[in-house]
Order: C-alpha cells, then sequence, then structure tokens
RNA sequence: CGCGCGGUGGAGCAGCCUGGUAGCUCGUCGGGCUCAUAACCCGAAGGUCGUAGGUUCAAAUCCUACCCGCGCAACCA
C-alpha cells in the first residue's frame, strides 16, 4: 500500500468548466480510483484559482465584486465535478482562508531564506498571461501567446531569486528523470532551464485582488505564487502530511501550457521555503490540447461543447471512457463525436455489453440463471487465461504509468478474448459438465472485468455487476482489488445471477444521427481566421449575455471607410490577403484580412470597404512575398460577415471618401 | 531559419522514451456460428511505417539532413 495523491490544476475562474478541464479532472478521478482499487489511500485534489488582475477587471465588467463573482464561478466548477462521477477530497479556492494563511507562511519562509528582493520591475506584462515579458519574448510589442498588445509597466515588485536555483533545478531534473512527464515534455523544460533562468518578479502593486505580501499589504503576491501553493496548502497541513512526499506520492496532471510553472517554478518554490528534494512532488504529467471535431477548441467552440451535457445524454460513463480511451494520455488529441458514438457501439455494446447479454442469457438455459459449479480446465481455458494474466498486467501497467488508453486497450482485449472463448466453447452445444465450466470460467471474466472498469466507468462497473449478483466495488485500504487473474472465487456457485438487460444499449443510424444533431453545435464560429474577428464575436457573444455596449464604448470604435488600393495574396497563407487600404491619411494601410477563400485579389481592388481604424495592430507572422521574411502586420480590420469560404464584405453606398468616418 | 504538433494498409489512431515477427477501431470481401444488443468468431485483401543518409547483427523505434501537412489562441487544460 502506498498513499497516492493527484492534483487536477486549480482552474482559473474566467472561464466555466469545459471538455478541457473536464477531460483533466476526468483522467485525475480514474487514477484516484486505480489506486483506491490497489489498496492505496488515495487523496485527490482541485478547485478554482481566483486571484488576479484578470479576474479584478472582469469582476469589475461586470459590476460585481471579485468575491462575489469568484465565489458564482468555483460553484459551477464544484458542482459540475459530481455529475461525471468525479470525486475529490477537498475542492480548494485560492480564496479559502487555510490557503491564504499557508501562502504567506510559504513567503515568509522564502523571505526568511533570503530568496525575495525588493526593487523595480520596469517592462511589459501581459493580462492573459499574467506574467511579465522580455523585450526578447514580445513580437513587435504582442505578447506571441495572447497577440495582445502587453502592457507597460514600472512598478516596485518583489523578485524571487529563481536564478540562482538553476543549477540545483537541473541536477534535480537529471536524478529524478521521472519528474517531468511525457519525456518530450522534461526536454523542454530542461533546455528551457538550461537556457538560463531571471529572478522572478512575484509581486504586483497595480492591483489589489490578491493574497497581500506580509509586512507591505501595498503589494499582493504573484497569482502563481499563490496558485501553485493550493497543492501544499492543502496537502501539507495537518494530517494531510502523511500524504506529501515523502510519505505519500504526488502527481500533478497539468497541460502543457502550464508546465513550465509546475516543473520550474514550483520546485524552485518549495526548495526555497526549507523543504528538501526528498519533498518535491514525484511526478508533474503534462497532457496535450484537444481539439474538436477536428477544430481547435477556441473560446466559442468551448462554449458550445458542454461535458455535462454529453454526459446527461449518453451517460458520464460513456463520456469517461472515450476521453480516457480514445486519446493517448500526453499527447495532442482529437474529441470526435462521431467516433465518440462509434467507440460506444463496438467497445461498450457489442464487445462488453454483448458479451455479458450472451453469457447470461446461456446460464438462463443451461442453469436457469444460476451460477454453475466450475469442472477441470482444458486447453480452451489455459489459452483465456493467458490472454487474461496478460491483459490484466497490461492494464495495471497502464494504469501505473499513467497511461489509460493503454489500460482500457488491455481490458477490452480481455473481452474479446472472452468473447472468441464462447464461440470456441460453445457451451449451447457441449456436454452438461463442459457447459458448466465454460459458463463458470465466463462468469469469473466478468467479474474481474467489472473491477477492471471501475476506475473508469463507475456506475456501469456497478450495473454490470448487479447483473452479476455481485456488489458495487467497495476499495479498502491495504487491499489490492486489482485483479492478476481469473482465480476467483468470485461467483458462489449457485447464486442467482440477475440478467437485467442490455448494458450498453447500442445506437443505430438513426438514434446516431439524433444524437449528433443534438450534440454537435450548430453554430459553431468556423474559425474565422483573424484572432481579431474571432475575438470580437466572442466578445460578442459574451456581452450579449452580460450587458449592453455603452454609447459611450460604442464611440471608441473608430469605423471608417477605406478605399481598396492593391490586394495581393499571402504566400502559404491560404486564407490570407494583404490589402492596402487608403482610409484618407497620408499613407495607406496595410490591412491583412482572412478573406482569400472567398475573394481573388483582384476582386477587392479599388471597392469600398468599411474598416475598424484603431484597433491595435495585429501580427500574422511573417512571410515572403519575394523579397525575403516580412512581418505581417495589420493596421485594422475590415467588416465581414460569414463563414470564410462564403463571406459577404461590409461596403458602403455612394460617394463616400475614403476616410470619412462612420457613426 | 516564428512557435507548436504531426506524416504508420481506404478512414481515424496506438506503437517510438526501454531497437528484434507492424497493432487497434471502423470500412471492404469471403466463411462460420446461432447463446447474445442485426450480435459474436474465423480468414482475406490492403502498409517501401514522409524522403535520403547514418549507427547497429537488427530501426517505425536511435542520430543527421531534408520534404510535406495542420494549428496559432486576446482570458484555454
Amino acid at each position: 500500500m502506498e498513499r497516492f495523491s493527484v492534483t487536477t490544476p486549480i482552474y482559473y475562474v474566467n472561464d466555466v468548466p469545459h471538455l478541457g478541464t473536464a477531460y483533466t479532472t476526468i483522467v485525475a478521478d480514474a487514477l484516484r480510483r486505480f489506486h483506491c482499487l490497489r489498496g492505496d489511500e488515495t487523496f485527490m485534489l482541485t478547485g478554482t484559482d481566483e486571484h488576479g488582475l484578470k479576474i479584478q477587471r472582469q469582476a469589475k465588467e461586470q459590476g460585481s465584486d471579485p468575491k462575489a463573482f469568484t465565489d458564482k464561478i468555483s460553484e459551477r466548477f464544484k458542482e459540475a465535478w459530481p455529475k461525471l462521477d468525479i470525486v475529490a477530497n477537498r475542492f480548494v479556492r485560492t480564496t479559502d482562508v487555510d490557503h491564504e494563511a499557508f501562502v504567506i507562511e510559504l513567503w515568509e519562509k522564502i523571505e526568511a531564506n533570503g530568496d525575495l528582493y525588493e526593487g523595480e520591475y520596469e517592462g511589459w506584462y501581459c493580462v492573459g498571461c499574467e506574467s511579465l515579458k522580455t523585450d526578447k519574448e514580445l513580437e513587435s510589442g504582442l505578447c506571441p501567446l495572447h497577440k495582445t498588445s502587453a502592457e507597460r509597466v514600472k512598478e516596485k515588485s518583489y523578485f524571487f531569486r529563481l536564478e540562482k536555483w538553476q543549477k540545483v533545478l537541473l541536477d534535480f531534473y537529471a536524478r529524478h528523470p521521472h519528474f517531468i512527464q511525457p519525456e518530450s515534455r522534461r526536454n523542454e523544460v530542461v533546455s528551457f532551464v538550461e537556457s538560463g533562468l531571471r529572478d522572478l518578479s512575484v509581486s504586483r502593486t497595480s492591483f489589489t485582488w490578491g493574497i497581500p505580501v506580509p509586512g507591505n499589504p501595498k503589494h499582493v503576491m504573484y497569482v502563481w505564487f499563490d496558485a501553485l501553493a493550493n497543492y501544499l496548502s492543502v496537502l501539507g497541513q495537518g494530517s494531510l502530511v502523511r500524504f506529501w512526499p515523502p510519505n505519500g506520492k504526488v502527481v500533478h496532471l497539468v497541460g502543457k501550457d502550464i508546465l513550465r510553472f509546475h516543473a520550474v517554478y514550483w520546485p524552485a518554490f518549495l526548495l526555497s521555503a526549507g523543504y528538501t528534494e526528498k519533498q518535491i512532488p514525484q511526478t508533474v504529467f503534462a497532457h496535450g490540447f484537444l481539439t474538436i471535431d477536428g477544430q481547435k477548441m477556441g473560446k466559442a467552440l468551448r462554449n458550445a461543447v458542454d461535458p455535462l451535457k454529453i454526459a446527461r445524454e449518453l451517460g458520464s460513463d460513456t463520456l469517461r471512457y472515450h476521453l480516457l480511451r480514445a486519446i493517448a494520455f500526453g499527447q495532442d488529441g482529437d474529441f470526435d463525436h462521431a467516433a465518440l458514438i462509434e467507440r460506444y457501439n463496438a467497445d461498450l455494446g457489442k464487445n462488453l455489453g454483448n458479451l455479458l447479454s450472451r453469457v447470461l442469457g446461456l446460464c438462463q438455459k443451461v442453469t436457469g440463471g444460476k451460477v454453475p459449479v466450475q469442472g477441470a480446465r482444458t486447453a480452451l481455458e489455459e489459452e483465456l487465461f493467458r490472454s487474461v494474466v496478460t491483459n490484466l498486467t497490461l492494464a495495471r501497467n497502464g494504469w501505473e504509468s499513467i497511461e489509460p488508453h493503454r489500460a482500457l486497450e488491455a481490458t477490452f482485449a480481455i473481452s474479446s478474448a472472452a468473447n472468441t472463448y464462447v464461440d470456441r466453447a460453445a457451451p449451447w452445444a457441449s456436454t452438461p459438465e463442459r457447459a458448466h465450466t465454460a459458463l463458470a470460467t465466463l462468469l469469473d471474466v466478468l467479474a474481474v472485468l467489472s473491477v477492471a472498469i471501475w476506475p473508469a466507468m463507475p456506475n456501469k462497473s456497478d450495473a454490470m455487476r448487479a447483473q452479476l449478483g455481485l456488489p458495487p466495488i467497495k476499495p479498502e485500504l491495504g487491499v489490492d482489488l486489482f485483479p492478476t487473474d481469473i482465480v476467483g472465487p468470485f461467483l458462489m456457485a449457485g447464486a442467482p445471477l440477475r440478467p437485467a438487460g442490455p448494458l450498453f444499449p447500442t445506437f443505430d443510424k438513426d438514434r446516431t444521427r439524433d444524437i449528433l444533431e443534438t450534440l454537435i453545435p450548430k453554430t459553431v464560429l468556423v474559425d474565422t481566421e483573424s484572432g481579431a474577428k474571432k475575438a470580437e464575436a466572442d466578445a460578442k457573444a459574451e456581452s450579449a449575455e452580460n450587458q449592453f455596449l455603452g454609447f459611450d464604448d460604442f464611440a471608441k470604435i473608430d469605423l471608417r471607410v477605406g478605399l481598396v488600393k492593391a490586394a495581393e495574396k499571402v504566400p502559404k497563407k491560404d486564407k490570407l490577403l494583404r490589402l492596402t487600404v487608403d482610409l484618407g491619411e497620408p499613407l495607406p494601410r496595410t490591412i491583412v484580412a482572412g478573406l482569400a477563400l472567398t475573394f481573388a485579389p483582384a476582386d477587392l481592388v479599388g471597392r469600398k470597404v468599411l474598416v475598424v481604424a484603431n484597433l491595435a495592430p495585429r501580427e500574422f507572422g511573417s512571410a515572403d512575398f519575394g523579397a525575403g521574411k516580412e512581418k505581417l502586420v495589420s493596421q485594422g480590420m475590415l467588416l465581414a460577415s460569414g463563414p470564410s469560404e462564403n463571406l459577404k464584405l461590409a461596403t458602403i453606398d455612394g460617394a463616400a471618401l475614403p476616410g470619412a468616418k462612420l457613426k
């Protein structure tokens, strides 16, 4: 027995639960359940991250105070997870008093060790990242990640002596090759650290929504400092210390985008606060991103695909199974609705569900619905036995090494082997003794399967066991319930079986179509190539929900008539055209727009279009127009409507002059 | 040299870290069985594992170079 705890990131409350957060949290829950089965003492931690400038601003925009705002969103996360059969032992909020008290303590420890100093920060800050950027990191003043213009900030700040820990961290990575997983991610982090660490600004004075720095309440702590500490503010306290390394094993599941915080800053903070290497969590596992039906999960799509809706429609077990099985954990993956149904029908319905039905059906006929007596094994049973043992080992290893897709593949291979065995043993055409042995063997396999699927599908496990006349799984500390073979006794000979119809009723063509129609969002914003437009649409959707735009805000938008002087295709960018547009200014503007799927460059020259003239410049990467690489920067936006392959351009009647203002 | 990811039978993917008969789901074709959710079982067709070099007794897997796709977010995990 070991003590095993798994954490998800604490989710930032600027968003509601969606498929991405559900994915991470489901994996965490499945791992927790696996370790429960092993007899481990387990703990799962999730929660919400609630401080920071973004939240303060967002709350203000909604006319709410930050606390009320975060209360509301946090609650949505908290109530979402049980609907997916996720059982977290603690749902931590960074606004919890025990968390805040702990973070202050942690800060004081680091300060006492001389790793914090007061300095002045002058530079760029990306609100999107909640982090400071070097000049080098910025591209034309824009955050490379968010494409927003960074804000120039100059303020007093505490700094954490991160640089000092560079060598220690590298040594640590070298000695703990499994700290960062998967391997490819580890290499990224190592090379990042090797390239040099700079001290980290860890406080801000320009806003107040955060944990105040002890002894200097003008400062609030950097949101990541606060957030990372959640793991320890929960698991490092009181009797829960028994879960923290080296007493227990801690696995952090994170998205690949936040790996650096967990693999670099977090251990540095811990070491600096006086924790030893042995007290650093054993594993940070970075998973990939999901696309949905092949499309990048932008905000509109994220909101349109609701994991809770899928769970309501198909059952949370089905959603859980598909996410765990279809996506190689650690890699990017696609959540394909059609594949979800297909997999449900194939794996769950036809393979496992049908196996249960046919075995119970046979028992009904052969023994009147009672568990038969097992006789002597023959070569057929031995063959099945070998397959079961092999695959159980694979399944166990898969869960151990955080590869749910492999664990489940192996699990269902057992079901396949059992189906093969049914055909070979043909209980309907054999002597009563042989039939009894075959059925008893099959019932044992089913019992084993009902345990093996529990981490992924707790409800179906219960339902399956009920049909077998078995009680629901009850993990016990120190008792390893995860089977290694099919040597029972799992079922008592003579005990009654309770067939109850299909465990996973399959969906026929019509039903599949209906389901897909219900689940696949229709009005998903199809990639309007320019992030600017997408953002605008997002913002529109959001404000429609929340509030109207005041006239003053509207008046900030400088709409003008533009005359297209020239247009050309951007090489290697299918959708982009680079336009030269006369806005009545001394120099024409360069505007990059995603029009190429609808318009040929020549169609546009000479047309009068509507332009947002005061949109912040946005970069579209670089392109080679024949004279070497040059940056593509758009100095405005055209108004258009429709999907990218059938756009309608907003134009203006009559003799409006270039540069004329619209109102 | 923008960053990231990828290129494996018709489709979608796993395998690559820890080299050793190329695997899974779907689809196609043929056969079997009849217990079962029009299900299940068996067999077949179909792959130079992007290309070219290299290391090795052995490379989808390790190394080097190249080619080709995809994504690029404004509060995503």
